[in-house]
DNA sequence: ATTAGGG
DNA sequence: CCCTAAT
């Protein structure tokens, strides 16, 4: 019990920033108005699935897998919250990629002497046990889910439903959580070794624990000429993931030895595929599996960093995704970001509010929640609706709307917010954005017989 | 430090 | 987005 607490203390200073929306998320647990079934559906990208599901799965065997489902429903909620600019689900990352640390440095699996430590420890705590168990039940059910994606037969319909008995208490699913950010070696392997107890119990008793402990036994077997190299990988990468964040926006307390060490590995594989996030969209399985996973495993941390924007702008057509903060070194030209129409249409509010060329107010005031998004940015992006909204504004009288239209996503009333602005603010020196500038500049060229060739 | 302009 | 010049 007094684990319990130690864990809640180490805790509490870790939320911070995401506990209202953490709190909100689990009240959507308990009310279990989110299911499996839906938040899968609603989700067409389902490409990094097996990766989620293999951090399920970890979660689940720390009790916790509240936390995983944070970052999913989290997905579906972004797409109602619409314009509300969240930063970022930092907190959760970091959660899923502590947990797999310590995951990696307990390795409780292959070592038999963790495993004996923590049932014995865990026979001492069958109150905790108990506790834990509606979570662990939850967490088995979204194993349903990931089993299911993985093509292993083990899920069963019902393993679908979340909580069905509902008897998540808000004490348990937080003292739950808390324990993959435990920084101490010695509580993460308590709290693992309580759930491998637990999951034994399980398996006798319940055909959902049974699949998790088959699912696993199952992953063994048919990994059996490298089975530590590949679940080393695949629990790894989030774990640099999470030291590459990390080192940007805070300074870590403990840091494993072995993700350290492929730190700047994955940096540059990461640059180096975020400058496509779009192209990345599309990650067969297979790739995830193979050795160069790597480079793969990184992209579908960019599919699976930020979903929202992609839901908030449907029919547009900026693909965000990636979430980087921290205005970095120099590599902003690889990790560019797409605008979406949120954005758009804030920049075309702070304008109307600012005017021309305030584009420092108008960061500040409008986009005061997205680090990235520097002045200079948005008067580029300005320049480009400009000379967007122009274009297409030829264009549409001249023909090809058809082409028009799928090339350019951006709605019209925003386009012509775009130009009633344009005609109100001259935007000095603006020389693609309207005919009248060409003429003005032609004129002024013959007028002037500027040096221009 | 900001902004404008060009690449 | 990046870079540079001008302010």
């Amino acid at each position: 019990m007094y684990g319990k607490v130690q864990v809640d203390e180490s805790y509490v200073p870790v939320l911070k920033d995401d506990e209202m929306e953490d709190e909100h998320l689990l009240e959507e647990h308990r009310n279990g108005h989110i299911s499996m079934d839906g938040s899968l559906d609603s989700h067409t990208t389902l490409n990094g699935m097996d990766d989620l599901g293999l951090e399920v799965l970890v979660l689940s065997m720390f009790g916790t897998s509240s936390y995983y489902w944070d970052d999913v429903e989290a997905r579906v909620l972004d797409g109602i919250l619409d314009d509300v600019e969240i930063n970022d689900l930092d907190g959760i990352d970091v959660f899923s990629g502590a947990c797999d640390e310590y995951f990696l440095d307990c390795d409780f699996v292959n070592d038999p002497e963790v495993l004996g430590y923590g049932l014995s420890k865990g026979s001492l705590l069958q109150n905790s046990s108990s506790e834990s168990h509606s979570s662990g039940f939850s967490g088995s059910s979204i194993v349903g889910g990931v089993s299911e994606s993985t093509k292993v037969p083990s899920a069963q319909p019902e393993c679908k439903n979340y909580s069905p008995d509902g008897t998540t208490t808000s004490e348990s699913s937080d003292a739950l959580r808390n324990n993959p950010s435990q920084p101490s070696n010695g509580d993460c392997m308590y709290i693992i070794s309580l759930d491998m107890k637990h999951l034994h119990e399980l398996n006798n008793d319940h055909p959902l624990a049974g699949g998790i402990l088959s699912f696993e036994n199952e992953k063994d077997a048919a990994e059996e000429p490298q089975p530590t190299a590949l679940r080393e990988k695949r629990f790894r990468k989030p774990t640099k993931r999470y030291i590459e964040e990390s080192s940007n926006l805070r300074s870590k307390e403990k840091v494993p030895t072995a993700a350290t060490k492929n730190k700047n590995l994955s940096l540059s594989s990461c640059d180096e595929l975020n400058v496509r996030p779009k192209a990345l969209g599309k990650i067969p399985d297979e790739k995830y599996r193979n050795e160069n996973s790597d480079v793969t495993l990184s992209a579908l941390k960019v599919c699976r960093g930020h979903p929202k924007k992609k839901k908030l702008e449907n029919d547009k057509e900026p693909l965000s995704s990636e979430s980087e903060d921290e205005p970095k070194r120099k590599d902003r030209r690889k990790s560019q970001k797409m605008w979406t129409l949120p954005e758009v249409k804030k920049l075309v509010d702070g304008i109307s509010e600012y005017g021309i060329g305030r584009w420092t107010n108008i960061k500040r005031f409008f986009f005061s929640s997205s680090s990235y998004r520097t002045p200079t940015d948005i008067r580029d992006k300005w320049r480009n609706l400009l000379r967007a909204s122009s274009a297409q504004k030829s264009y549409d009288k001249e023909a090809e709307q058809n082409d028009e239209l799928a090339l350019r996503p951006l709605p019209l009333d925003v386009v012509h917010r775009v130009r009633e602005l344009a005609k109100i603010h001259p935007y000095p020196r603006a020389r693609g954005s309207k005919k009248s500038c060409v003429r003005s500049s032609l004129g002024k060229r013959n007028f002037q017989r500027k040096r221009c060739s």
